[in-house]
DNA sequence: CTTTTTCTACGAAAAATTTCGTAGAAAAAA
DNA sequence: TTTTTTCTACGAAATTTTTCGTAGAAAAAG
């Protein structure tokens, strides 16, 4: 799988949380945090999409972009990676520092208690 | 915090394994999994230690390189854009996705679940 | 209808990262 | 001692990523 960048992943993240977008609505948020102009938001969609990261209707005169990988598969694959490069291959040494550094709600908590649960019975 | 290149976060992490070491170590190993010139690890070795990244000690003939960051500062910081970026914020989201994919010790399942303790004890 | 705004396309500059060749000094091997 | 190997320094090429300016079409505003 093709490594975004991390440009190309904050647009991705916007996709995913706020489904099919155009150039505009992507750069007004990104703007928000990031001192950049339109046409660089618009080039960066169009490379995505010729490297079929996110596909686009062009039915309106603003295209429609849409991501073309999954959220759940790019966190995978990054994750993976990121496993290996930072912490040695030891994803129990990533969810410690993980769970250490992050205020995490009582229900996450849970949720994640009952995976551990689930981990310890199917081995 | 400077964030490292994925090259540069290479070699950090053999330093941090390894120790203190030349460019002929580092590039040894990096050579078993990569295709890569002795002098382009050098080179990145040197710029590293330009922008603070390594120190050395030009003693020997053949410097000795250590890592001026450590593991787990540096693990924070890539972390914390890892967790904003890939993961909407959400290290909940990360430690389940760590946690479903990857082989963990008994052992280590008992360590975090210690710590999921901890977490809520201290609430 | 005319002017202004909003889009896309596109090329190319700028910046960042990675790669390598060459030169010269030092050390090791022959 | 001569040759070969092993280092560093350094410049520059190659690649990748990011940025932006300009042109022209379409739409919206005046």
């Amino acid at each position: 799988m093709i490594k975004p960048t991390d440009s190309e992943l904050e647009i991705l993240s916007f996709l995913w949380q706020h489904g099919p977008s155009t150039v505009r609505q992507v750069h007004d948020f990104l703007a928000k945090t990031k001192d950049v102009g339109y046409t660089t938001t618009l080039k960066l969609m169009q490379i995505m999409q010729e490297k079929g990261l996110l596909s686009r209707t062009e039915e309106a005169r603003s295209h429609i972009y849409t991501a073309q990988v999954s959220e759940e598969e790019t966190q995978q694959s990054l994750l993976g990676r990121f496993v290996e490069t930072a912490f040695r291959g030891s994803a129990a040494q990533l969810v410690m520092q993980a769970l250490g550094n992050y205020q995490t709600s009582a229900e996450e908590l849970d949720e994640i208690r009952q995976l551990l649960d689930n981990l310890e019975n199917n081995r």
